[in-house]
DNA sequence: TGAAGGTGCTGATACGCATTAGCGAAGGGG
DNA sequence: CCCCTTCGCTAATGCGTATCAGCACCTTCA
């Protein structure tokens, strides 16, 4: 009943000082102090008999660090459906975080408290150039997960944008010439990495490339590469309806990986990229107690995994030759 | 890079005395303490301009509250299969903890750092008795989401055995009269009040009940209640391949909801009930924030809600009549 | 017999914060 | 001119731990 014991109460108890205990309870091989076997003992069983364990708080003190990582969003994470879409990430940063022995201090409400933590995580598929300044501002550790635009944001990103060009040299190899990109191109740095991606790409390959918000029927375009996962059954469904064949009429690539929450799944296996969404949580940790640690901030991008699917075969116009 | 800011720099950079800092930072209106406006006024300036923020250890060593509520749970929750089962839990304790202006600390291992926190929600289904009595020896603010079999354990659970014996009422109200338990009825607390729930309310009915771990063909029972969901779909399968139709010879009834993960949802609507997950995560952090401030701890249950489903029907012996 | 070296431990201190007793200075009243 | 009050602030302390300089005491060897 009553208070936590505390070193002071075993060191009483066996007629020691405070510091031997503390010596006998992190008995590091090369300390210089030397306590008698005998003193140790009597020590150890102390411990034991009371049950005594260290007052985290105490040693975070004298440690002067109470690892402490913060993660915050800038949209919501845990409800709406975005959660499928940010667990992955959570679900690396959590692991890595157990690994390196820190807690994680989710923040309920923007950056204000940014500095109760060692250092943050900031994750959000667009983050404003005042948000980032203001954070660089801080002169606090952070890292954000996913790309920034901003020389100073140290980030782990996923490359988009490389991912996309894969996916139109592949289209190209397979006699695609005639290209839509479908979606808002930005203004988060995920779309406009994929968009950049896919106008590179074609350009460099030569072929025709169109951009739009939103697919409209278009008689000559023979790949569409749809820039929001979470539209693609819509989007086939509607090819579908306007009498054209997926893949059969007209290929499409999916940029990013449908989550499953509630929406209907594509009613085919999408050619796809994966986002290594837990890698780049677990990277995000790393790189923020290197940050921590003194060390000076990255910028690196995580490839992404090509999912060859069935909605990117050979063009129709190569196929009637 | 540079230290954390402390007091100290604060009071050196405008050549007051730690202690003044600390004044400043929580003037408390009952203060007896005096700082004229002007002095005031130049260490506030000083904490806006280093972006000072009280040190969540030194806070807690001197035993003051940080506003951060710890989360910590006795399974994992953010990888595996379970995710699906506690992200309810964790969207109600979110959007509570941000409501009352609480952050939250997740805790990446172990119950040994909730000191860290001013107090903490704990989570899983199973949390053994020595277990339990180490926390509350703790002598720390917490609550547990979810019953325990302890008279000094504050919880906020689910009614399970009022939830299971409503069922069984309905099914007694629909002709059926002999009924079987399937499932562990333990060790865990929520299986514990299903079973009782379960076996009560059947002696109550002078209905015959039988339990058993695993389903086996059992010709006389017409209903059939489930502990666990995620097992609803494999029990019906089963039971059609003894050529058992469902809910034509036998109903079944499911307590709790089948949880989305990767498992085959049942071919059915199934008659079952719902933890009222979210709910019970917001009230856990209400009780929290009472706990700290010092009140008593409370043991509360929160009704499920029926789902009617299709599982359950009219009992065949009756309809033979 | 005295220096040298080893053994076993302790006292002091620091960590960041909140709190309280109390001190010097200024102002007012006698 | 001195006492008393009020104002504005600070020194000191405690919280639980880790660390380190250093102090007795003992043994060994010259």
């Amino acid at each position: 009943m009553g208070r936590r014991v505390t070193q002071r109460d075993i060191a009483r108890m066996t007629g020691v000082s405070q510091a031997t205990v503390s010596v006998v309870l992190n008995d590091r091989a090369d300390s210089e102090i030397r306590i008698a076997p005998e003193t140790r003992q009597r020590v150890l069983d102390a411990i034991r008999a009371t049950g005594y364990v260290a007052d985290v708080v105490g040693r975070r003190l004298a440690d002067r660090s109470n690892r402490i990582l913060g993660v915050f969003t800038y949209e919501p994470v845990f409800p709406s459906t975005t959660a499928d879409f940010y667990h992955p990430f959570l679900v690396g940063i959590e692991q890595r975080a157990e690994q390196v022995g820190c807690d994680l201090l989710l923040f309920t409400s923007g950056p204000h408290r940014m500095r109760l933590a060692d250092g943050c995580i900031v994750l959000g598929r667009f983050i404003g150039k005042e948000e980032l300044a203001r954070l660089v501002g801080e002169h606090h550790p952070f890292v954000s997960v996913g790309r920034r635009d901003s020389p100073d944001v140290p980030y782990v990103g996923a490359d988009y944008g490389g991912a996309t060009a894969a996916l139109v040299a592949r289209a190209v190899a397979l006699g695609h010439r005639r290209f839509a990109y479908v979606g808002t191109g930005g203004p988060a740095e995920s779309h406009l990495d994929r968009l950049r991606g896919f106008a590179d790409a074609c350009l460099a390959a030569g072929v025709h490339a169109t951009h739009q918000l939103r697919w409209t029927p278009q008689d000559d375009v023979t790949a569409i590469f749809l820039e929001e996962p979470a539209d693609a059954a819509e989007l086939i469904t509607n090819l579908r309806d306007h009498g054209r064949d997926v893949p059969g009429d007209v290929s499409v690539v999916v940029l990013g990986e449908p989550t499953r929450a509630g929406a209907t799944p594509p009613p085919l296996d999408v050619t796809r990229f994966r986002t290594p969404r837990s890698e780049m949580g677990r990277q995000a940790v790393d790189h923020l107690t290197e940050l921590v640690n003194g060390a000076q901030g990255r910028q690196t991008l995580l490839a992404c995994e090509l999912v060859a699917g069935e909605t990117l075969k050979t063009a129709r116009s190569r196929r009637d030759t």
